[in-house]
DNA sequence: TAGTGGTCTAGACCACTGC
DNA sequence: CAGTGGTCTAGACCACTAA
């Protein structure tokens, strides 16, 4: 705390209340005032330091959340966020062999010196949703294995993915059985012929679901990454296609590949 | 209008009322009912329609506003906005030659059959901003040159364009002269001896600038792509940073590659 | 239970727009 | 000028959480 000292701290009104006390919250966060994990001060307490109505500062506190500054919960009260911003790197070029999709989550997170963890949710054949069936070109109620997994690093959610593989590629549930990471997966499935050799990813931003946020420590409505690569065999049929969400304000994608201009 | 045809229409309250608002018109918008360009009915006449308070109306345009679906202006009203998302294309293989970066928006946009414009808004030597300097690994006040362009799709903005290059790099400001595209400013570094070998893109997502928001014909605060690509030439020195402002609800990026996983 | 945040009203004032 | 949206208050009620 620097000047807020004293109980009554009188806004002028170039700008609106709200968005003045939204404004010295935000500092006093950045500030380290309130650090990640801690609580704000109640709405009222806030209310009589400013001499606001609740209204007024419900809506300051609306203005942070929607920043993803804080978190709400009904009851309790604010608490404030990390906003890391971590990088995310997916390399692209021809170094990679058994890992040609970037190398695999843990992989990224320990090069950085970060503990990671990977939980897996469920593991099944599953009716695929429509636009995972169209980008497998799954037949009519052809269904696929579902391998869904949970990611954290450093004990704090960061990642949903969930793959999916048509079951006439996959043969049975077996092939992801004795669990393991998705490069493994890659050699499952190019041992049964279908080594894939092109890939698609499509970045879209979409806002947040209630689970999602829920798993992710945001809040619903906050902007994730849904990422969908989709692995290709020779033959150009799609054999794998995995779904990775992500809170799109707290990670940064790095694609790095070689070109030669000369060729 | 399928159901409200009625001044009354009664809300009842498993949920908030300016939420219910808000899914009444959502769907309106989606119905057809308002379409792209048209504005919503005025917060006065949806109180009363809705036998609601002002200020509650208010809250449910702020929710349509913070969604992407409206553009409000004080004093005329809220105007529909368009959810195009279209996609956009980049490519990484060996097939690209001239244009390694993926082909010029230009080129991706009338492959769709989409009309584009790009409207050179600077040329100029400038100090690059940190990030940009730090990506460039400019020496101290070395300049650079800044070519910023405005992009249009369809007579629509959709995209702010900066090219930074340093002037030890470009020579003068003439590199640019005869307003070429992207693809010619590689050949012309080529011509210089830094033709670029090795690419990084890194994507963030952030919420948009007054300014941003305000040619992308969107509102502050929505989320849009920041895409960093640099170019690095056989030295590894870094001889071309762009940086592309889109909005991120209503674009998707696609990277597509090839890999042998036997090599 | 007391404390928290979420919602809502009735009424008010202001700033901006267009005529 | 009238109409628009943005803000704010005083007071109220509710739903949720914790002890």
């Amino acid at each position: 705390m620097s000047e807020d000292g004293g109980k009554m701290t009188s806004l002028e009104t170039p700008k609106a209340r709200y968005k003045q006390v939204a404004e010295l919250l935000r500092e006093a966060i950045k500030r380290g005032d309130y650090p990640a994990g801690s609580s704000l001060p109640s709405q009222p307490d806030l209310a009589r330091k400013y001499s606001l109505n609740q209204s007024s500062i419900s809506r300051a506190m609306a203005m942070l959340r929607s920043e993803g500054l804080i978190r709400t919960e009904h009851g309790k009260g604010s608490v404030v966020l990390e906003v890391p911003t971590v990088k995310r790197v997916r390399r692209i070029d021809r170094d990679y062999r058994t890992r040609p999709t970037g190398s695999s989550f843990a992989e990224e997170l320990s090069k950085e010196g970060r503990a990671s963890r990977t939980e897996l949710v469920a593991c099944e054949a599953v009716e695929a949703p429509a636009d995972i069936a169209e980008h497998l070109r799954l037949a009519e109620s052809e269904q696929a294995l579902l391998r869904k997994r949970h990611m954290y690093a450093e004990g704090k959610p960061v990642q949903i993915a969930a793959s999916y593989i048509p079951m006439s590629v996959a043969g049975s549930v077996d092939i992801a059985m004795p669990d393991v990471g998705p490069s493994g997966m890659y050699a499952r499935i190019a041992e049964r012929g279908f080594g894939p050799v092109r890939f698609t990813e499509d970045i879209e931003v979409r806002r947040a679901s209630e689970d999602e946020a829920s798993f992710l420590n945001i809040t619903a409505g906050q902007p994730v990454f849904a990422i969908l690569r989709t692995a290709f065999d020779k033959a150009d049929r799609p054999v794998e296609t995995c779904l990775n969400v992500l809170s799109a304000l707290q990670w940064k994608l790095t694609y790095a590949w070689k070109q030669d201009v000369s060729s």
